[in-house]
DNA sequence: GATTGTTGGATTGTTGAACGATTCTACGAT
DNA sequence: ATCGTAGAATCGTTCAACAATCCAACAATC
């Protein structure tokens, strides 16, 4: 049933501009495109090898995304976010997160699995040194958050804003760092909630945002 | 100052495939285009004077926008909001609209009024039996109220849960009335948050969001 | 010297046509 | 009645072309 699953999203997933899309995708998030860059249809296309309507298709669906930014007769950007696309971003955040994490309790079992699985394995890592990983923990994390709600469009909404922030903190120089500093927040509010103090979590998880706000909004200014 | 800012927007927005988009996205949410047709690109593309790929790139914008759904070699159709779908729908709005409803008192005055406003004119409107607008009033209303957390991304979001939302209403063929039903609910809500008690508010959003939730899931079974 | 035209080159916006790939429809075979 | 197949319709993708727009460099003016 799974291999069918499977195979159906396979067939699905033909498009070329899907993949075309995906791979640029990649190279943003990666940082091989920095952020402010513009990318060329000519230059991209003919890398590529594929025609500039087909690669034209590819950028709508980044810029989607939120990951290019489409300029009039100009072409299109690596988004590169500024402090005010930040205060944004947790403004948003803080309601979203705060929200679904106050249904701790009435959610199933699964889904606050998906909320501690990432700390634990992060905090595993950590205790042999292994610091590699902890940025997409801290993201998996909060993805288990949203998750709670139980709704593919807010998780498919925050996988937006949570790639928008993924190119702030490269914007602030402070990709891996910055998850790692974060990572005994993560803790607290996970033993928070398995104490049932949910509201005490709402409000660790208020003071994270604070903090991890604050410290971004400022490296961007310093830029 | 706000006259160039006005003219800047103006500027703009000259994409032709933006002014294709504007004018299908209304067509559809008046209704003249059903849920579930298909958007043929010839048919559209000719009647609109445009070539097929910029009217592919109004289509992606629409399909961004949650108003098309886009199938593989089989064409963009007017999104036909099933039983599921409210359920997701109602589950992000239940996280977004409780969790900014609890911002009520640490916001601008302004923000507030953007929510009291809707309800008192829509109120205003019933007494003199003048039920025309109410369905916009509501929906002015619950985008007060995701204002409240003043992030951009979020009301934009919301906007489009909203347009998808009312793509379900259509199907369940009930426009109109199902706003009028749930007036007295908002009034109660403003109430509430008017004597403080947003709690309490916050609970009855919750509840208005499991009437109208259930009434939109039963109606759509119907189907 | 700084600001304001002007010009030419580069890039994007849009169109039209073309062809392979996919889906749909209708017809006929079993 | 079910299944398979041929043909029509439509989509996916590419290519080429031209108009519209932007940009950088240079000239003109104060």
């Amino acid at each position: 049933m799974s291999t069918l699953a499977q195979g159906k999203a396979d067939l699905e997933r033909a498009s070329t501009a899907q993949k075309v899309a995906d791979m640029l995708r990649e190279r943003v998030l990666d940082g091989e495109l920095e952020p402010g860059l513009r990318l060329s249809e000519e230059a991209i296309g003919g890398a590529l090898g594929v025609s500039r309507n087909t690669l034209r298709e590819a950028f709508r669906l980044l810029t989607r995304d939120r990951i290019l930014v489409h300029e009039h007769s100009r072409g299109v950007f690596v988004r590169r976010p500024t402090g005010d696309d930040v205060r944004d971003l947790y403004a948003a955040r803080r309601v979203i997160e705060g929200g679904a994490l106050r249904l701790w309790n009435d959610v199933s079992e699964a889904r606050r699995e998906a909320v501690r699985t990432p700390v634990r394995q992060a905090a595993a890592r950590a205790e042999k040194g292994d610091f590699s990983k902890t940025g997409s923990a801290n993201i998996q994390f909060h993805r288990g958050i949203v998750g709670l709600a139980g709704s593919t469009r807010l998780s498919d909404e925050c996988d937006r804003l949570f790639a928008e922030l993924m190119l702030a903190f490269r914007v602030a120089q402070e990709v891996e760092a910055f998850h790692q500093t974060y990572l005994p927040w993560n803790r607290r509010i996970v033993d928070l909630l398995n104490d049932g103090a949910v509201e005490q979590a709402v409000t660790q998880l208020d003071e994270y945002f604070d903090a991890a706000e604050q410290d971004l909004v400022g490296r961007l200014r310093a830029e």
